[in-house]
DNA sequence: CATTGCGCTTACGTTGAGGTAACTGCCTTC
DNA sequence: GAAGGCAGTTACCTCAACGTAAGCGCAATG
């Protein structure tokens, strides 16, 4: 065992932490998960998405799409038709997110009864 | 079945979402997971969890750990000898916090190999 | 040929999370 | 009585996320 220091006690903290940090960065901010639920649901065409979840406004949802395609979650397909039509879709990789959402879900639930509900 | 119109299931499933935003409130930002991590390792003073966390100044501290408590993640505990000693535990409730840092954790380190690992 | 829809982009403004530095009141130690 | 530790607070600043409004190129539609 190297932990014997505080100094490699903290820098092992900090490593464990990192990977729950990164995940916490795709999936965390104001839209991501909503995005991506609209995307699963089936709302394919930007403009779906769009109006699908009220608020969001088209230079973010561009935004997010972006991160969200760079992050493998999501697949832009441009079919070259006239008129050009693009599509998002989730990716096989963005169902590898199932298990964290449900466990961030039911605790949420549960989290609201134990501030509030007695 | 309710879900025959745009409407309901567009409110259906920003209802389904919105646990999961509460539990990324809680969780989420630079700093929540690491004092939290820092606290549950046996860092009980004000001084003590600052100074395990680099880069951590007094200020931002001083308002997570009001957040923190709030939520009901961590107690403060006043020892009214002289001197006032002040002390931060982690509750029991906050261990219900495991597998949702698992299941992100786990998911994190997956990514890295997903983005960049071959 | 005006309007509408699509998939965005651009220029601007606001807001809040987080950072920096200094300082406070209280107590102990040198 | 100067210095230092503890548990913060205060005033100020920065920056990125997010919001608002408008417009662009293209194609179809009336």
């Amino acid at each position: 065992m190297l932990l014997t220091d505080g100094t490699t006690k903290q820098l092992n903290c900090l490593a464990q932490v990192q990977p729950i940090r990164d995940a916490l960065d795709v999936v965390g901010g104001k839209w991501k998960v909503l995005i991506l639920t609209a995307i699963m649901q089936g709302n394919r065409r930007f403009r779906e998405i769009e109006t699908s979840i009220p608020k969001l406004n088209p230079k973010v949802l561009a935004k997010e799409l972006k991160d969200l395609e760079e992050h493998q979650l999501i697949q832009r397909i441009v079919h070259d038709d006239y008129p050009v039509l693009i599509e998002y879709v989730a990716t096989d990789y963005a169902r590898t997110l199932k298990k964290v959402m449900l466990e961030l879900h039911d605790w949420g639930v549960n989290h609201r009864k134990q501030v509030f509900g007695k």
